[in-house]
DNA sequence: TGTACATCAGTGAACGCGCGTTCACTGATGTAC
DNA sequence: TGTACATCAGTGAACGCGCGTTCACTGATGTAC
């Protein structure tokens, strides 16, 4: 009946209660946040005693940055695949807001747990949060320096640019996961604010 | 000794407890949110016993709704702020951004409680504040459509513009709160932002 | 292959603490006459 | 203006509950020989 009867090496139970912990607190922060739920929640609602979860977390706040750095791993995933497929892109808009849509549909727990703790989290979540975005900022920056017509582009132009973007597809993901059933109108609203940014972006030159 | 010994009426008095209690409440969600404070620590923080809060919310989250309208007001009448002052503007972009900056600097208890709850506050104050950004997007909206330019503009595009202009101001409120001394550089950035943004939408016309 | 021992994920009792909420109360302020 | 009564913001004791954390433990799994 115990959980040691179960299928797996130790090691590999181990990472499956692991992973049932971490799975246990994106869904308790569902529409709260990390400070809004208890480490005794999160025990029953994997199913073990609370003194159990030490042996995976120090502390609720640590098993957010585990978090964090998951939902992050998520994101990097989508960057690359969009960097891969770009080539073949007829429109280039299009395709990739097609890309972050089917991301955040595969992964919404990620996307919302982030929206949710980047404002509301404790504080070295906040911190980490604040530390990966500039750090994905300045990735898209450097394949937004790769795009035609962005050659006029002063180096703080491009990441105002990689910004702007960032903050668009947050919103869209945002969006989307507060209601799911209006992806499409969702998806057809933010292909249309970024043609009116982009109209306007490649138009630019970067003044001196 | 007692609290009844101050000055003013009763209802002085009543008033200005309350008013303490909603600045307490500003204050102890400054870095969580409302659902990782209790109705103690705020009693606590003014000076009142914990039943003494129940003659003025019947909850901490009514408390909270309280807060939204506050923090509404005050938005709205930086937006009629805006309105009122926009005729005698020579850079419409730039003393714009600089009125919204100064309301920033006035009230930032206001516009950070609303970017914290916006995500992760309890469900009946996210429904209050995506509610009110609604309306205000509709207020905006309507300004927009008096600016020469935007004649070709459908009802929904100008919606879709004025809802990027919110986005961007909550993005550059949320910074400037974050990073009060980076004031300039936050306003130097967005203002090129909404720039690039602008030259996009005005060189556009809505399709059909 | 079998045995003896080490490891360690999960258990369960216990702790002191802060929580929201109830209730009967106090005593200064307000009001009617 | 003075008196008698009503109102009501704030008090303080009490409640049962869930919290994080400590500790000694159990017993299946892993390892060394």
């Amino acid at each position: 009946m115990s959980a040691q009867h179960e299928d797996g090496s130790r090691s590999e139970r181990k990472e499956r209660t692991r992973r049932a912990i971490l799975d246990a607190a994106l869904a308790l922060t569902r529409g709260t946040s990390l400070v809004g739920i208890s480490l005794r929640q999160v025990a029953k609602e994997v199913g073990i005693v609370p003194t159990a979860f030490y042996r995976h977390f120090d502390s609720v706040e640590s098993l957010g940055l585990s978090l964090v750095d998951e939902s992050f791993a998520s994101l990097r995933e989508l960057l690359r695949d969009v960097r891969v497929r770009a080539p073949e892109f007829t429109d280039l808009i299009d395709e990739s807001l097609a890309v972050v849509a089917e991301h955040v549909r595969s992964h919404p727990a990620h996307y919302s747990f982030i929206a949710r703790e980047r404002m509301a989290g404790p504080e070295r979540v906040r911190g980490a949060i604040r530390h990966e975005i500039e750090l994905l900022t300045r990735e898209l920056a450097a394949d937004v320096a790769r795009l035609p017509g962005t050659e006029a582009f002063s180096h703080l132009h491009l990441h105002l640019l990689a910004d702007l973007i960032v903050s668009f597809v947050t919103t869209m993901a945002e969006r989307i996961i507060e209601e799911p059933a209006a992806e499409e109108r969702i998806l057809d609203d933010t292909r249309t604010q970024l043609r009116m940014l982009l109209v306007g972006a490649l138009n630019w030159k970067s003044p001196r």
